[in-house]
DNA sequence: GCCGTTTTCGGCCCGACTGTTTTCAGTCG
């Protein structure tokens, strides 16, 4: 299967249709949000469920034996007959038309019924000839808000990289406590969970003068527009047509509003519904007995998870995969952190396309507590770069000279291609004199994925090869992800005892979350590294280190937290027995995934 | 449509903001 084979996506997709289509067909909106619901579920089951049968699909939390029975139609003639039925009443456009911010159901049946509005194109004519105005509950301005959001829409792009949300938030967090009495502030939402991407940024201040920060935050340097403005909340629209919303609060109330403001919504749901069950409400203003409105907790996230018989979840992990029953159960995976990270091992230097020399990537590394740091420049298929087996060979005398002299331990590595056929530079007898290897796809990012799949599992099969180099080749809003069959090249990373790379580059994230978690049931390990090409990019580790706490990963999948003896026996995989099926020495101990620990598993 | 430490029926997360209203519906997060 490819990256995208299992069936699991496109069930839940046609899942996620038809409580659209209920939505709007007026039906009932429990039952919508069950489907709503069973759409994650599913989405994120560990298990494809084309191969479960009923009793299995009912396992899932939220589907009940009439959803498994449409998830059997959707996987056996890839649809089933009541979404047929909704389909044949609404127009695919009507659907589309939920896109726009400010309509929803209601109102999209509503233009459907009295408009005739079947499609994007339908709206923005009846809304230049001023039809909607007519309708009970529209009126001008409505109108006008919803002709500015259709083209601010068709400008603006769609989700931003981490990194870039990251610095944005930065800088207007800088800007309010420059400008404001700021207590606390902090960016919350899908920032603070990590996720790779980020559709508006969630900023959370706490302050005794409420105006004050929101005057500032509504009429600073970045903002071209305000959509909404309110006593405890506005959003805006920065110059760069990001989307910011502000959430202003009382300091005593500062966990509850974090954690309501981190999300994600699913998260937070569960935990109300939690809450509820021992009568109590959860709020952005804290825990409060519904009897007595006593608030029972509400200063710190750590105090309202444990007033609800939680231990704390870090935030990478609040996505309703099974963490709230992990925390309820003291059965929270160790993550790897920060701190468990004892060196790098994908840099570049001027050598090629980096821009600092190896002497200052050194002291760099030196500097930020590296144990070891392996430098990787590339190699000569990636003809640019024109690194030569003289310049490589000039390379390592200059580190070998610099290992003597600044007490870092250093890797002479480099950074192959995987040709299209999976061959690398080089041959093997030169390659076996490098101290890591990191293979990567630089070129041919179109095969079909069977042959994609071929040259990366020749290339991870390789015995001189220690790490598959961004596996997936993807740039966050300019290059898809090659298509492979994951389990193939992931399962012979596993067996041949490569390491597979989150490379830790905020335009890349790659693997990411997902990948890892399906990396990791394959039995495979990891290597976070930043790929660096200048001294500050030896900062991005955290980025990565994020990605693998998204997928539960532990630091003992993490070849770079191992001490120097561990990595050592890693990397002399097979040269010392000819052989890479025949090394066990460095493959981790078998710490058991998310997916074994008796916890509800998160995707896989 | 699902589900159970108030349960096999009767509930289903909570609050803010906007716009069209004159007390609230719709949308959003």
């Amino acid at each position: 299967m490819a990256a995208a084979g299992r069936a699991n996506e496109h069930v839940a997709e046609l899942l996620t249709e038809y409580a659209e289509l209920c939505a709007i067909s007026g039906g009932d909106p429990f039952r919508v949000r069950t489907y709503e619901k069973a759409a994650r579920a599913v989405a994120g089951y560990p298990d494809d469920v084309a191969g479960l049968d009923e009793r299995a699909l009912q396992a899932i939390p939220g589907v009940g034996r009439s959803i498994a029975a449409k998830i059997r139609a959707a996987c056996t003639r890839g649809s089933f007959d009541e979404l047929d039925d909704l389909r044949a009443q609404i127009p695919a456009g009507v659907r589309a038309l939920l896109g726009v911010p400010g309509l929803g159901p209601k109102r999209a049946k509503q233009l459907h019924d009295e408009l005739g509005i079947t499609s994007l194109p339908d709206l923005v004519a009846a809304l230049g000839a001023h039809r909607l105005e007519s309708l009970p509950g529209f009126g001008a301005r409505l109108a006008e808000r919803l002709r500015h959001a259709i083209a601010q829409r068709q400008q603006a792009g769609s989700r931003i990289p981490l990194g870039l949300a990251r610095r944005l938030a930065d800088e207007l967090l800088d800007d309010l406590r420059g400008h404001a009495p700021v207590v606390a502030a902090e960016a919350a939402g899908s920032l603070r969970r990590w996720c790779p991407t980020v559709g508006d940024l969630d900023l959370l201040v706490a302050t005794g003068a409420p105006e004050a920060v929101t005057d500032r935050f509504c009429t600073g340097p970045a903002v071209a527009e305000v959509l909404a403005r309110g006593p405890t909340r506005s959003s805006v629209r920065t110059r760069h047509g990001v989307q910011v919303d502000l959430r202003v609060v009382e300091p005593p109330v500062w966990g509850a509003a974090l954690l309501y403001f981190t999300g994600s919504k699913a998260h937070n749901v569960r935990l109300r519904q939690l809450a509820q069950r021992h009568g109590w409400k959860l709020s952005e203003y804290g825990l409060e007995d519904l009897e007595t409105g006593r608030r029972l907790a509400a200063a710190t996230e750590a105090e309202i998870y444990e007033r609800l018989g939680l231990r704390w979840i870090p935030p990478t992990l609040r996505e309703d995969r099974g963490e709230i029953e992990a925390a309820a159960e003291d059965r929270l995976p160790r993550l790897v952190e920060i701190g468990d990270l004892r060196g790098d091992l994908h840099t570049h230097t001027n050598a090629t396309d980096g821009v600092a020399a190896l002497a200052e990537m050194v002291a760099a590394a030196r500097a930020r507590g590296h144990e070891y740091l392996a430098v990787t420049d590339h190699a000569p298929l990636l003809h640019v770069q024109r690194f030569t087996r003289e310049k490589a060979e000039a390379q390592r005398a200059e580190l070998r000279a610099l290992e003597a002299a600044d007490g870092i331990r250093l890797l002479h590595g480099s950074e192959l291609n995987i040709g299209a056929e999976g061959t690398l530079d080089w041959d093997d007898a030169f390659l076996a004199t490098f101290d890591l290897l990191v293979a990567s796809v630089h070129s041919a990012f179109g095969l079909e994925p069977e042959a994609m799949t071929r040259r990366l599992v020749r290339a991870v099969e390789h015995p001189a090869v220690h790490v598959l180099g961004h596996p997936t080749g993807r740039i966050l809003g300019r290059r898809p992800p090659v298509a492979f069959d994951t389990e193939a090249v992931f399962g012979a990373a596993a067996r041949a005892g490569t390491a597979l790379e989150i490379n830790a580059y905020p335009d890349r994230l790659d693997l990411d979350d997902e990948m890892i978690r399906r990396a990791a049931a394959a039995g495979a390990v990891f290597a976070i590294s930043t790929d660096a090409h200048a001294l500050g990019h030896l900062d991005h580790l955290p980025y990565g280190v994020a990605m693998a706490q998204r997928a539960w990963l532990g630091p003992d999948r993490v070849i770079n937290t191992w001490a120097w003896p561990r990595l050592a026996g890693f990397l002399a995989k097979g040269r010392a027995h000819g052989g890479p099926t025949t090394l066990a020495a460095g493959r981790p101990s078998a710490q058991p995934g998310p997916g074994t620990t008796g916890a509800p598993a998160p995707p896989v």
